[in-house]
DNA sequence: GCTACTAATGAAGCGCTCCTTCGTAAGTTG
DNA sequence: CAACTTACGAAGGAGCGCTTCATTAGTAGC
C-alpha cells in the first residue's frame, strides 16, 4: 500500500532503463533504431540510456551486422554474461544441476546419483560436488554465481526450511536454505520441486503463455504445482497443491496400483516396478492395463477436484511417470470429461526429466526480474 | 507484453496525478503539504498536480479546515460524488442493489422480493425496479451511473453470459450482461455472486489485508469464491470454485441434512427448513445437532481439498447460513484440524446478508481503479 | 574508381516537469 | 497590536526527452 510515492526525473529514466533491458533480454541485440521503436522512445534518448547502462556494465556493444543499406548501426545486447545462475533438483535417487547466464540459457548440466536414505551430509556434499560440476565445466567460478535455485521434495516454508518429507527422511525439518547459504555465497532460494517443474512448463514448456495451469507431478510420490494468473501459487504457508493429504482424493496410494500389479515379475527392484507395468500396459497386456486404469481413476478424482476448483486452461502432466503419457493421457483425458464443468487441455510435459532442474532456472530468472523491474527505488547498481 | 513503452515526460506528470487522485481516495481531504509528503513530491509541483486535476473535475477545494495555526492551508479531495456505482445481488428470492459513490460509499439500498421460479421478464423488471429505487432515494438519474455490477448465481461466462444455474431456470442460456446494457446506458460487469463476496469479506469484511482467502458461500445452495494473491480468481472459463460439481467433495447434497432434518415441525416451507433445523442446533436439540454434525462433515470434505490445494491464510463462511455461525464454526474447525496440513484461520462473515451486493460494489470500484490506475497510456478524462 | 543513395550518428536548441529558495500573506496567540 | 506560525506564490535552476539538421559511413550502379 506504500505506492503512493510520486516520481522524480530519476525515476522516468530509471523505467526507462529498465524497460531497455527488458527490450534487449527478449530480442538479443538490437540496434538504437530498433530500441527506440519498440520502446517508443527517440533515438537520442535511447542513446543517452544505453550510454548509460553501459557504464553500469548492464549492456554491452557487439560489432554492427554487415550488408545493410547505408551506415551500419551499432549494436547492443544485455549482458547475460555478467553474472550466472544455478538450478538444483534435489530428488530421491539423483541430485541434478545446472548452469546458466542471466537470461536461464543453460550452459552446463551435471548429475550426482544418490541413494535415498543417504545421510544428510553426504546428500550435501552430492550438492556441492553436482554444482561444482557445473562450475568446472563452465569454466566459471562460485563467485560469479548470482542465485542459486533448489528444487527439493516436500513441504518447505517460507524461509526455506524443510517442514515435512515423506521421501526423504533425513530432510526432516532441516534448514536446507540455511545449509546452502553456507555453501554458497549468493542468495540461495529453495521451492518444491512441484511447483518448479510447473514453472518450467509454462515458461519454456508446453504450457506457455497459459496463465492457469496445474502440474501434475506423478511419479512414485504425487504432487501438484499450481500456476495462477501467470505466477507460481505457493499459498500463505508454501503448503499449496499438498492434494495428496486429502483422503477423499485418493492420491496418496494411487502408485500402488502400478508398484503392486501381478504384471510385474519377482526381483524387480521396488522403485522400477511401476514402470514395467507402464510398460507392459503399453505392450497391450490386460492385467497391466487395468492396473493402469485403476491408478488413472485415483488420478483423476484429485485432479478434477483441483479442476473444478481453479478452473486452469491447461492441466500438464509430468514427473516420472509422464514418459509414459501415451498410456496414460487418454484415459485421463476420458475421466475429467466426465467429471468438469468445462475441460481444460490436457497435455503431457515436454520437458520431461529436466522439469525440475529447469523451473529452478527459471526461477532464478524470475527472481532477478523481480529484482531489476518492479525496482520500487533505487537505481540500478553497477555491474562488475 | 506490450509493457515495453518508454516513458514521456507526460507520463510522469500522469503517474503523479493518479498518485495524487489515490492519497486523497484514500485518506480524505488533505492539504497541499500533506499530499505533498505522502505523494513525496515537492509543494508546487504537487500544486500543479492538483490544478490540473481541478481543472479536469477529479479533484475540488473544500473549506479550510479552521483553529489552526499559522496560515489556514487549502484543503483538496476527491470528488466521489462525480459519478455514481450500483451493485446488484440477484438470488433466488429477493433482489438487492445499492447505490454508492465513487469511493464505494453506501448511499441507498433497496430490496425487491421475487418468487425463485418468476419468468424472464418478470425479474429483470425487479432487478430495474430495485435500481431505481437507488436512484429516487439518493435523488441522482440513471445517466450520472459509471457503472453496474450485478452477482447472481451460476456460471457466468467472461463476456456476462449464463451458462449453467441450477437454482434459477428462466437464467439459464442468458445473455444477462446484454440485457442488462440495454437497461443502463453504462458499462455493465456480471459476476459470480460468491465471488463478490469473498472480494467484499477481503475488502471490507473479516479478511481485510489477507491476499488468499477460500469464502464459503453456504445457504440453500453451496458455492465458494477464491481470493488469491489479492485479486478474485475467475478461472480461464470464469468457471473457478464449482466445488460442488464433484461428487468426492460432498457438497452438492449436503443442505439436505438440514433441510430434512427429523427436527423440522410439518408445515415449514422448505426454503425455511435448515434455518429451523440451526436453530435447534442452538438450543441444544440433539436430533438437530447431528443433522449439523452431518452437514459440517460434508462441507469439511469440499472445504479440505480448497485449503489443501490452494493453502489460504483465512477460509471464511458466509451466505445465508453464516448467521448461524456460532453453531457451524467450531465444528468446523474440529474436522479442518484433522484433514489439513496447515491450519488456516477460520472466521464467520461480518458482512452477512449485505455480502453480495457490497461486493458488487467494490468489484465496480475495483474497475474503475483499474481503468484509472495501470492506465498504460491516455490521458486523464474530463469529468462533467 | 567515382557518384548517387541510404541510414545511422552527433550536436544544438526547445519544452516540460520537478526541485529549491525566498519574500509575502493569512491566520492564531498573548 | 505585535509576535509567531504556517501556507502561498513567484523566480530561478537542473534533468530528461523531443525535434531538427548537418555529417558520416556504408552499399549500389555506372
Amino acid at each position: 500500500m506504500a505506492d503512493l510515492r510520486g516520481g522524480d526525473l530519476s525515476r522516468l529514466r530509471q523505467l526507462n532503463s529498465l524497460t531497455a533491458i527488458r527490450a534487449l533480454r527478449r530480442a538479443g541485440p538490437l540496434t538504437l533504431s530498433a530500441l527506440a521503436e519498440r520502446t517508443g522512445l527517440s533515438r537520442p534518448s535511447m542513446k543517452e540510456v544505453t550510454d548509460e547502462l553501459m557504464g553500469l556494465g548492464w549492456v554491452e556493444e557487439v560489432p554492427p551486422s554487415p550488408g545493410t543499406m547505408g551506415r551500419p548501426a551499432r549494436r547492443y545486447r544485455f549482458r547475460a554474461d555478467s553474472g550466472y545462475l544455478v538450478g538444483v533438483d534435489i530428488g530421491g535417487h539423483n541430485i541434478r544441476a545446472a548452469l546458466s547466464d542471466l537470461d536461464g540459457e543453460i550452459l552446463a548440466e551435471t548429475r550426482q546419483p544418490v541413494l535415498p536414505d543417504a545421510p544428510l551430509e553426504e546428500r550435501l556434499a552430492a550438492i556441492e560436488r553436482a554444482v561444482e560440476g557445473c562450475l568446472t565445466l563452465s569454466r566459471t567460478s562460485v563467485s560469479d554465481l548470482w542465485t542459486v535455485a533448489v528444487g527439493t521434495i516436500g513441504v518447505i516454508d517460507v524461509e526455506g526450511r524443510v517442514i515435512y518429507s515423506a521421501a526423504v527422511p533425513a530432510w526432516r525439518d532441516l534448514d536446507l536454505a540455511g545449509r546452502l547459504r553456507e555453501m554458497f555465497p549468493c542468495p540461495v532460494l529453495v521451492e518444491n520441486d512441484s511447483r518448479l517443474a510447473a514453472m518450467a512448463e509454462t515458461r519454456r514448456g508446453v504450457a506457455q503463455g497459459a496463465r492457469d495451469v496445474v502440474f501434475l507431478h506423478v511419479g512414485l510420490r504425487m504432487g501438484a504445482g499450481l500456476v495462477i494468473d501467470g505466477k507460481v501459487h505457493r499459498g500463505f504457508g508454501a503448503a499449496a497443491g499438498e492434494v495428496a493429504m486429502l483422503p477423499e482424493s485418493r492420491w496418496f496410494d494411487a502408485p500402488e496400483h502400478l508398484n503392486t500389479c501381478a504384471c510385474v515379475p519377482e526381483g524387480v527392484p521396488p522403485e522400477d516396478a511401476a514402470g514395467h507395468t507402464l510398460a507392459a500396459a503399453r505392450n497391450g497386456d490386460p492385467v497391466a492395463i487395468a492396473c493402469v486404469e485403476r491408478y488413472v481413476d485415483d488420478l483423476a478424482v484429485g485432479t478434477a477436484a483441483m479442476v473444478l476448483i481453479l478452473d486452469p486452461q491447461m492441466v500438464v502432466l509430468g514427473g516420472g511417470f509422464s514418459r509414459s503419457s501415451d498410456v496414460l493421457l487418454e484415459p485421463l483425458r476420458r475421466r475429467l470429461e466426465k467429471r468438469c464443468m468445462r475441460m481444460p487441455e490436457v497435455r503431457a510435459s515436454t520437458l520431461g526429466d529436466e522439469c525440475v532442474v529447469v523451473g529452478a532456472i527459471e526461477y532464478a530468472v524470475a527472481h532477478l526480474d523481480d529484482q531489476l523491474f518492479p525496482a520500487d527505488r533505487g537505481p540500478l547498481p553497477v555491474v562488475r
